[in-house]
DNA sequence: TAGATTGTTAATCGATTAACAATC
DNA sequence: TAGATTGTTAATCGATTAACAATC
């Protein structure tokens, strides 16, 4: 577990690897080099080799890197090869489709709960798990060693529920909400701003060109 | 519409800008210094300047910006003054759910058509608009002009489909699907990626400490 | 006018790329 | 052994921060 000092380019760079060595497996591929993986993703060889030193030498000279041990050590270096118990705040559409994808439960992301404060919504289902009220989160988290809350709420709710998330031992909030949260150094925030990255695309779309 | 040159990180630096400065429209604030949007978005004053002056003066020496103006001119800046027509393309659970997100709407991301391949679909409606087949993609989107398309559908199904709206003249893809899509130059692509984000969520919970 | 704060230049810092010795 | 390719150091490039003159 001694690391540290990794940029957060990097390890928002892990993933993609992690997807591109998936892919190669699928494909039956054994081995590749840096500068194969450099042309079929489209970055340097030098800093595929930058980046996974960071973490260790998983490759060996003269013949590159194993496709299977590397997709299992930067596997292993995000965390998958972990579980993590999850809670879903908001049962909206969103709350809803995230519930109901099946890869993250794959990739070891279990929902043990869905919350939301609409009482009509009490108790309806989705995908077998039933949807609970806010008041009862404190406990739920406590009771199942929950570590990541999805917030999949609007604004004024995702502050308000983000405090006592942390009050009661989340580790990780993953916000879908449109708001930054103000919140103890020891949790973790991952953002997903949705209309921040609609707002990229149109940018884009009007400034491409000469 | 003179720029470019303009870094990736300043563009994604700007729908937060115009968050924040919504925020203190709301909050019925009418100038702001650097400074002061410096301790609430924790950047350094030094980098707001920085940002803005890629695209003009916006500011007034000893006064600081006029948050209405500059909340406007991001909004230019962003194209967020025109109006986007759109169609969603993968009518699962997350296509639906951004489907009835009427905040994009509201943005002037305008859905004008969802499609999806499942023939079961085929006229139900979502928000008011009825699910098409895939293969009436080329003739909806021209005649429609429609610009931007979000792909909500498995890996295949959006390699499949992301040639055929390229040579039917979209703009802008909106790529949820769990790959990279090449494309030509002129077609913008914007990914969102949401179990990268999950994995990097994972990485920073394992390696958050000393 | 004095004070405040921008716009902008210069300095620093960090990340990417290039180069190459080590070694399989 | 010769060839290939890594791991790693050094060079370059770009982005962030600091500083300050311009000016409202």
């Amino acid at each position: 577990m001694e690391d540290h000092g990794i940029s957060k380019a990097v390890v928002k760079r892990l993933p993609r690897y992690y997807r591109y060595l998936g892919d190669l497996i699928e494909a039956k591929v054994e081995r590749i080099s840096s500068n194969e993986l450099s042309d079929m993703m489209n970055v340097t060889a030098s800093q595929i080799r930058q980046d996974l030193n960071n973490f260790g030498g998983f490759g060996q000279q003269g013949y590159g890197y194993n496709v299977k041990y590397l997709y299992q050590e930067i596997g292993k270096i995000l965390g998958l090869d972990k579980t993590y118990s999850m809670v879903i705040i908001g049962a909206g559409n969103l709350g809803q489709a995230l519930a109901n994808y099946v890869k993250f439960e794959k990739r070891g992301f279990v929902v043990k709960g869905i919350f939301d404060i609409n009482p009509r919504l009490k108790g309806v289902a989705v995908r077998g798990i039933e949807i609970r009220m806010v008041d009862e989160l404190p406990e739920f988290i406590r009771e199942h060693k929950i570590q990541i809350a999805t917030l999949t709420l609007p604004k004024t709710g995702a502050e308000k529920v983000a405090p006592i998330l942390a009050e009661n031992g989340i580790q990780a909030i993953w916000n879908f909400a449109h708001t930054d949260l103000h919140l103890p150094e020891n949790v973790v925030v991952e953002n997903v701003h949705l209309s921040d990255s609609l707002m990229q695309l149109s940018y884009n779309l009007n400034h491409l060109n000469q």
